[in-house]
RNA sequence: GGCCCCGUGGUGUAGCGGUCUAACAUGCCACCCUGUCACGGUGGAGAUCGCGGGUUCAAAUCCCGCCGGGGUCGCCA
């Protein structure tokens, strides 16, 4: 080793001894005489000192050093003279006095600052992400990724989880995500596909009689990506045979409560985790993954409503829709042009519009009094209707009340999102909050439109509920599945269910689907086959690494914690992938393209 | 594919029709400085204002198109 200490780990009690050290140069203090370095490595930055009245040579060496050069220091602890000790560095009550350095290696000016962190353009830092990865908060984020992994490996392994690893080259099946394929050279015109998760591969090995099984997966999707999504990501997949759903629920609430009781013990928890149906999570917050940090919860008028003169929600109750709204603390005050603000956020989101009603500042809800409360409805509104509304939503005095009208499914969703987006502006929810919630009894198949099918909500390898399987043929949009979703701060961090393990029952799911029995066999007869050799009962769940490092990191994008992400056109600035392969690799995988040329679309950077 | 936001020395920003021969901070280079720690001081270099077109007497600034980046809808078993 270069070195005999890390720079960051360096205390009073090493005083007096001689040491070695390489690392970076963090920034470079020049006085002339003394020049102070702070050099960093891995674990930390420490104060090297240029004496030239100890080391001319070296004092000489540190004149030549600048930012990010790279350089091994021999010297001797020291405590650092009374009264110049820094408290802000660990380090801060030593120092090292240099007797000998060398440079190791030279660095150009990097392109951004790694010693500060100050925003950078992130086509910059992602071209440059070596550098980008040396500032402490990048190399945090990886440290916290690294701890959470072990975390589970260590959890599951204690529970006798066996972890496999399984293809990455397998065979492009229908369902789900677009896959991304990979040309085979042997044989001609037929492709590998990616898997999107290894969720057969699992299921078979279930089969295989592993019972608990586990890994941590990279799975690709070729989707646009968003903050939270990735082309490629990592999930702790999970899969264990002779279980309930109550098996894993609980295996996951006791991950994740003791991993953030021990890597993050300055978050907090609601515990135990609360269960939403999706039916409650739809008609409480307007979606699946309802952020529980703060309240807001969407409130049903309709009876309320059905007994006012307003057309708007009579209209919308005779035609058998709803009339929901919730409060929104504290802007009651909102002026016309912020409420028409509101007013257009909702129509883009597929409302009509929506009823505002403004509760003016009285002591009490009971003092409330008709001139207190402002509403474009005003006049179709009595006053005891406007305080059983606000009383409905839980509302005091100086809150504004929204009201959207219509078909449930609009309803919800608009007032979801409103309640999301002014939860965040309002900053409703702490910061130091983790908020984890399962959600259970998913709808087994939702109906296509575009594909004009029904297809399946989870994954075609959910178990339905047996209560529901007369419904099966008959009703499918009635059927619910044994799928349970795990949410935490608004983000779906897994999905899992209890699986089909029959060949039979399997195949019918496939035939509602639309599937006929030769498509069905040719795509999925190898895992049917399987079920026929005594597949045992089995279900798991696959929690997304990323997402969840992301929230325990206090990061709003996934690609603050994976070492070399891609950007949101899918490309990796880092290698300039993708990329033109040669004439030669095409010609081996059998690839032409039809103009001779591929089509247009090349890379910047 | 749609919608929204952004693009000015290396980096981060200001400027938003004429004062721009483009400002500030930091970084960079040179010199000075023996207790600094975002060291300090003096001086200096560094920008075809993303690209193309248009409007105008005049464009970093207004308009259109394109490119790049981010967010989002669609999409994401």
């Amino acid at each position: 080793m270069l070195k005999t200490h890390a720079c960051g780990e360096l205390r009073k009690e090493h005083a007096g001894t001689t040491i070695s050290l390489a690392g970076w140069v963090h920034r470079r203090r020049d006085h002339g005489g003394l020049i102070f370095i702070d050099l960093r490595d891995r674990e930390g930055i420490v104060q090297v000192v240029f004496n030239p009245e100890v080391s001319p040579a070296s004092h000489q060496t540190a004149g030549e050093l600048r930012s990010e050069y790279v350089v091994r220091v021999e010297g001797a602890v020291a405590a650092r003279p009374a009264g110049t000790e820094n408290r802000a560095l660990p380090t801060g009550e030593i120092e090292v006095i240099a007797h000998d350095a060398q440079i190791l290696n030279r660095s150009m000016t990097p392109p951004f600052y790694i010693s500060e962190e100050v925003e950078v353009d992130e086509s910059l830092r992602l071209k440059y992400r070596y550098l980008d990865l040396r500032r402490e908060r990048m190399k945090q984020n990886l440290l916290l990724r690294h701890r959470v992994v072990k975390f589970m490996r260590d959890f599951l392994d204690a529970r006798d989880f066996v972890e496999v690893e399984t293809p990455v080259l397998i065979k492009s099946t229908p369902e789900g995500a677009r896959d991304y394929v990979v040309p085979s050279r042997i044989y001609p015109g037929k492709f590998y596909a990616l898997p999107q998760s290894p969720q057969q591969l699992k299921q078979l090995l279930m089969v295989a009689g592993l019972e608990k099984y586990y890994q941590v997966a990279r799975c690709f999707r070729d989707e646009d990506t968003r903050a939270d999504r990735q082309p490629e990501f990592t999930q702790l997949d999970i899969e264990m045979s002779f279980i309930e759903e109550e098996d894993i629920i609980s295996l996951l609430e006791e991950l994740f409560t003791s991993m953030i009781e021990t890597l993050k013990p300055e978050m907090r928890m609601a515990r135990p985790f609360p269960r939403l149906t999706y039916a409650e999570a739809m008609e409480r917050y307007g979606t699946d993954k309802p952020d529980l940090r703060f309240g807001m919860e969407i409130g049903d008028l309709s009876d309320i409503a059905a007994t006012t003169g307003f057309a708007v929600f009579t209209r919308a109750i005779s035609a058998g829709g709803r009339v929901k709204g919730i409060c929104v603390p504290g802007c009651g005050t909102y002026t016309r042009s912020q409420l028409d603000e509101l007013n257009r956020r909702a129509q883009a989101l597929g409302a009509g519009g929506i009823t505002t009603i403004s509760l003016g500042v009285a002591s009490s809800l009971e003092e409330l009094t008709a001139e207190l409360a402002k509403s474009p409805a005003a006049k179709y509104l009595s006053l005891d209707q406007v305080k059983a509304m606000a009383a409905l939503l839980q509302a005091k005095p100086g809150d504004l009340l929204v009201i959207a009208a219509g078909k449930p499914d609009m309803v919800n969703k608009v007032l979801g999102e409103l309640r999301r987006e002014m939860g965040e502006r309002l900053g409703l929810a702490p910061p130091d909050l983790l908020a984890f919630a399962f959600i259970t009894d998913f709808p087994m198949f939702e109906w296509s439109e575009t594909a004009g099918r029904w297809q399946a909500m989870h994954h075609p390898f959910t178990s339905p509920r047996e209560a529901d399987l007369p419904l099966l043929d008959s009703d499918p949009g009635k059927v619910l599945a044994r799928s349970y979703d795990f949410v935490c701060n608004g983000f779906e961090l897994s999905s899992g269910s209890i699986r089909i393990h029959t060949s039979e029952l399997q195949r019918r799911m496939f035939r509602v689907m639309g599937y006929t029995d030769s498509q069905i066999d040719e795509r999925f007869g190898h895992l049917l086959e399987a079920f026929d050799f005594g597949a045992p009962p089995h279900g798991g769940i696959a929690p997304g690494i990323d997402r969840l490092v992301m929230l325990l990191a206090g990061e709003e994008n996934i690609r603050e914690v994976i070492a070399f992400p891609k950007n949101q056109s899918a490309a990796d600035l880092t290698f300039n992938a993708p990329s033109e392969i040669t004439e030669e690799q095409l010609a081996e995988l059998h690839i032409s393209f039809k103009n001779g040329n591929p089509p247009g679309n090349t890379l910047a950077l």
